[in-house]
DNA sequence: CGAGTTCTTGCAATATCTTCCAAAATCTAC
DNA sequence: GTAGATTTTGGAAGATATTGCAAGAACTCG
């Protein structure tokens, strides 16, 4: 296997399990716990996961677009403007296909007043409406992606595959001029199954996602109906978005 | 494991109880006590949480969002008794059905050390397994039930009819010679699918449950093959469990 | 105060890390 | 293609870190 190859395996591994001995990771990649080590060393290095004694950690779990912790706090204020915002963008007793990660997470807060029908594979989200009588909740099948709580696997693609939506609210890892793209090879065939369920498009970031690329492509920006975001993008990117009409609004994150 | 690793899982522990002893963290990360009393300290001296006699205290407890609401302490014990006895009947590696109602969440509980592969409709079980990659848990589709955290509907029934699976470990609203019942409409037609789909079924009941009837007709009896529950059924009843070949196993509910 | 825990400290056993070296694979130049 | 140089890999030896245990001190509770 190539360097590069092995690599990428373990920080994919990584991304699953968080934490990996050594002999996990070495039988994992088919390689000898020497060459694991130096290779752990090198992605070390270039900052994406942690040596530990016997192993490794990766680094900020926490950052990770996909990861629930309930203290997880960061960003919050900018995470709530873009709830609101997208949040009014959806008309009452809509069919709304919702995504998983932390973004989009606080959209889901503030859609109950719409009471629209909501289709998702979170299970933050699910859990957040499973004490809601006012609107239904339909959570697609599919096997838990360890730690993220998101419902992946050939159930929950076809769950979304059979069905129509007016907007799905996507999250993703990274946006730049060559297309949306995601961290978990996983999640996108089933984000691609939301998004040709869906009428309208709808994408939230917060400006950390600008120009970032993650490690697979999701789709290219013109699939994107509307962009919501909590700064203005750079130049370049606002004008890759304005070619491919798409209606970008930054939510304004003002306390109240 | 790794040291890290073990810290996380530490912290994690403590974030569900908020209070441990050093002899159950000791078991729940299977390192020694003098390791763990080492861990306790560096977590304290990172401020997460503060050592006391015997155990260890979350510094500041919050209240996790995605615990199961347990809206009974009530008959807990007897609960946790009948939990820890069925996983007993549960095999490394095989695959379990596990339904939704708060006996056989306590079922689930005590399964992680099985690895099993579980398959299930019920959103709190899901959310213990979520943060674990140790085991694969499929959760069938639906549209969630308010109020219980089940998923019913089409989407589930499709789910568990078109699996396979060792054990199904199922709960009920009431059982008699008649045979076994439940409450709700929408969740008989599941639980059918579900025990079409597993070889052996395990019936979890409190003693409450014993001459009972619900709304609706589960199964009958000869559908069943082990009872666990926490105390001796009534004469007229062990004899109907007796005629129909089903083992019951009465799960002692003494501390330890 | 005394019995029973629990805590600290020191130590030996174990596991892991670094560094170095030789074998294998890959690349380069002819 | 082939020979030699370069890089990568797998393993070994000594250094370092972690773990579990035991003995004595400190603490808790009746």
């Amino acid at each position: 296997m190539q360097a590069e190859e092995r690599q990428k395996r373990i920080e994919e591994y990584l991304l699953k399990t968080e934490f990996a001995s050594l002999d996990e990771l070495s039988e994992q990649v088919d390689a000898s716990v020497s060459t694991v080590r130096r290779d752990l060393s090198l992605l070390e290095a270039r900052g994406i996961l942690r040596r530990t004694h016997g192993g490794a950690r990766l680094v900020n779990p926490k950052s990770d677009e996909f990861t629930f912790t309930a203290r997880d706090t960061h960003q919050l204020h900018e995470k709530e403007a873009i709830g609101k915002a997208c949040a009014d963008l959806v008309s009452p007793n809509q069919t709304v296909i919702i995504d998983a990660g932390t973004t989009v997470f606080h959209v889901a807060k503030f859609l109950e007043s719409k009471s629209p029908q909501i289709i998702t594979n979170s299970l933050p989200v699910a859990n957040l409406f499973s004490g809601s009588h006012r609107l239904e909740v339909v959570v697609s099948g599919g096997v838990i992606y360890p730690r993220l709580g998101v419902l992946v696997g050939p159930l929950a693609v076809e769950a979304f595959s059979k069905i129509r939506a007016d907007i799905a609210i996507m999250g993703a890892g990274g946006i730049s001029a060559e297309g949306v793209s995601n961290s978990h090879g996983l999640l996108i065939e089933i984000q691609r199954a939301m998004i040709g369920a869906a009428q309208k498009v709808v994408l939230c970031l917060d400006h950390s996602k600008f120009g970032r690329q993650s490690l697979s492509t999701l789709c290219p920006l013109e699939t994107i109906d509307v962009i919501i975001t909590d700064q203005q993008p750079p130049p370049a990117l606002a004008h890759a978005f304005a070619h491919h009409d798409i209606q970008v609004i930054i939510a304004s994150n003002d306390p109240k």
